[in-house]
DNA sequence: CTCCATACTTGCAAAACGCAAGTGAATGGT
DNA sequence: ACCATTCACTTGCGTTTTGCAAGTATGGAG
């Protein structure tokens, strides 16, 4: 069976996921990353969560450490720092999309249109290939 | 467009889930009840991950507030207390093994075997349907 | 050389966490 | 009926993390 000795191993890949991403602000700066097409220091800390510096650094730091985002100094300006999101990071989009459809279901709350949650569903493949192109739209944009 | 007006809504998904599961601990217990079969409060202290007692006590807490989870006392021993997963948490399922997949393919230390991976690539709905039966066998062997 | 913008650091109080021990209800054994 | 044990939490307390406010370092404009 495909599925065999399902009990153990399954643990590992939560826990490394925890590990990697798993705190409230994490959650936050990827959104901002791979959906808000944020780069820089400054729009990370403009997000309407207030995060305090402090810890946008640290999770920045953190974020380079585990290889999901690299630092850049703009060339165009060198007092700038901007961040782009690594393949590992762009690699989370499928997993992100289908938990924010989650939200969508269950939040009472949200603020997310039917349309997206439809669109993932009938085409996921289609919907993750329209964010991607998206993120490379916003990093065309920046300077080498 | 299917994807107009992109920019603002999308992070509202993403800060409620990260406001139901968007902790270390609260990954665990999902693991533990979604793909681990584990049921019982001691079950769940047992986990190699060491979660103390009242952390335990107060993520079960709030799984129970957020309607992830029903709390029941086992009616054949009533000392004991089980816990269900409820349809917003299984609703999960489909964004938890997408995360896992992508988990085994960063950590370099996965424990998952590349069929795991493998079986969700090419057919996501037959995967997430073999762990939705999974869970309705365990759950079928519990006291009513 | 001064002023401003930008990206962090630092200090400190408050909150969350983690370990160990304690509590109370439910069983089990005698 | 009594007592020890199991089970699911609670409580205390020291440590760590967070969050706010203020400070610092570097770059660039004038």
């Amino acid at each position: 069976m495909a599925h065999a000795s399902k009990q153990h191993w399954v643990g590992c890949p939560v826990r490394y996921a925890a590990g990697v991403f798993g705190d409230k602000w994490s959650f936050i700066l990827l959104r901002d990353m791979l959906l808000h097409g944020k780069r820089y220091y400054g729009d990370f800390l403009a997000s309407e969560e207030k995060i305090s510096t402090n810890i946008l650094a640290d999770r920045l730091a953190k974020m380079v450490e585990t290889g999901m985002f690299t630092r850049h100094i703009d060339p165009e300006k060198r007092s700038k720092v901007f961040y782009l999101p690594t393949a590992k990071a762009r690699g989370l989009l499928p997993a992100f999309l289908a938990m924010m459809v989650w939200s969508t279901e269950y939040d009472e709350a949200t603020e997310a249109p039917e349309s997206f949650a439809k669109a993932f569903r009938d085409d996921p493949k289609a919907s993750i290939h329209w964010y991607e192109q998206q993120i490379d739209r916003v990093n065309a944009g920046l300077p080498a």
